[in-house]
DNA sequence: ACCGCAACCTGTACGC
DNA sequence: TGCGTACAGGTTGCGG
């Protein structure tokens, strides 16, 4: 599913829904859902309080409150104040979220019918709405894990290895450009610039909606090698990148069908705008040639044959 | 260290 | 109607 601006659009359902109510019990209905936690989640997440809900790409996760905590009075993300290690500060736990290719997070009432592909329950002690992660394929999980402070923004520790999303404050536009052209030993990369913006590594939140419309906005063809980018250039697509992000988000992200829905089950319509993306043979709207479908890591690729066309030096 | 690909799942659409 | 194939918004782990 969900890109960036989809998971967002979960993400602010789930902070005026959930945020400050504490879990009663977590009942797990399919194993894979929460394969990263082998069975200890319910014990970890019961008596819980969720303090806020953060996003980073793809990945949601909730910071978690202990029943002391709130007592005490703490916010929750320094209240234990440990060191852990250098540059690094415990700071409880949090329950992270990953949707996969056709995750959801729903707020419904209890006594809504238990959806075909339930995988997990979460009730609260307030006898309020009960917050169930739907996934039809399991690629998605939920996960409670440490979160350690880093500077400059705490991140759970398995989601470490994901890069900021061009939403973020602290993403770094010159390290992004760096990294595109040179590996961290200082040698060129080699890639082409579809792959690299696929990379959660080097920039998250963006998938195969958002990169072939970004490059469609930016007019390049996805077998660019990115070592022929100028500075330019890559400035050019970070910006087509945000634009089309910003814009989905405001039309509550893109829906083909119901599995794209935000906690309350209803879809947003963004796919009314997509200049490309699952439009072969449509014309280009801006210069009315028939739009291209092209195989890409076992995908999809889609593009203006004419807008962006192919490098001569890529491969064939 | 890096890169590309198969694997992980279920459901739908389509051609024969 | 049934069957086989292709395809779907993602990530991981492994081989080269």
């Amino acid at each position: 599913m969900p890109e960036l601006p989809e998971v967002e659009v979960v993400r602010r359902g789930l902070e005026r829904w959930v945020v400050g109510r504490t879990i009663a019990s977590a009942e797990v209905l399919h194993p894979r859902a929460v394969r990263r936690n082998a069975g200890s989640l319910p014990d970890r997440l019961k008596g819980r309080t969720a303090a806020s809900v953060e996003r980073r790409g793809k990945y949601l996760w909730l910071p978690l409150l202990d029943s002391e905590d709130i007592t005490a009075g703490l916010d929750g993300l320094d209240g234990l104040g440990r060191e852990v290690g250098a540059g690094e500060v415990a700071a409880g736990e949090a329950l992270i979220a990953h949707l996969g290719m056709s995750g959801q997070l729903l707020v419904v009432d209890p006594l809504t019918p238990t959806e075909k592909h339930l995988r997990v329950r979460l009730t609260f002690t307030d006898g309020g709405p009960e917050l169930r992660f739907v996934d039809q394929r399991t690629f998605g999980h939920l996960l409670v894990a440490p979160l350690a402070v880093r500077l400059p923004r705490p991140v759970p520790e398995p989601i470490a290895h994901i890069a900021a999303d061009p939403l973020e404050d602290v993403f770094d536009d010159e390290e992004f450009a760096t990294r595109l052209r040179l590996r961290r030993t200082g040698m060129p990369r080699r890639t082409e610039i579809k792959r690299a913006l696929l990379d959660q590594s080097l920039i998250s939140g963006v998938g195969n909606i958002y990169a072939d419309e970004a490059l469609w906005r930016a007019r390049l063809h996805w077998a660019r090698p990115t070592e022929t980018l100028t500075t330019t250039k890559i400035a050019e697509l970070l910006a087509a990148v945000r634009e089309v992000m910003a814009e989905a988000l405001e039309q509550g992200g893109t829906s083909f069908d119901s599995l794209y829905v935000n906690v309350n089950g209803e879809s947003g319509y963004f796919d009314r705008s997509l200049a490309v993306y699952g439009r072969r043979d449509r014309p280009c709207p801006r210069c009315g040639t028939p739009i291209r479908r092209e195989p890409f890591m076992n995908r999809s690729s889609y593009s203006c044959p004419k807008c962006q066309p192919r490098p001569r030096n890529a491969h064939p």
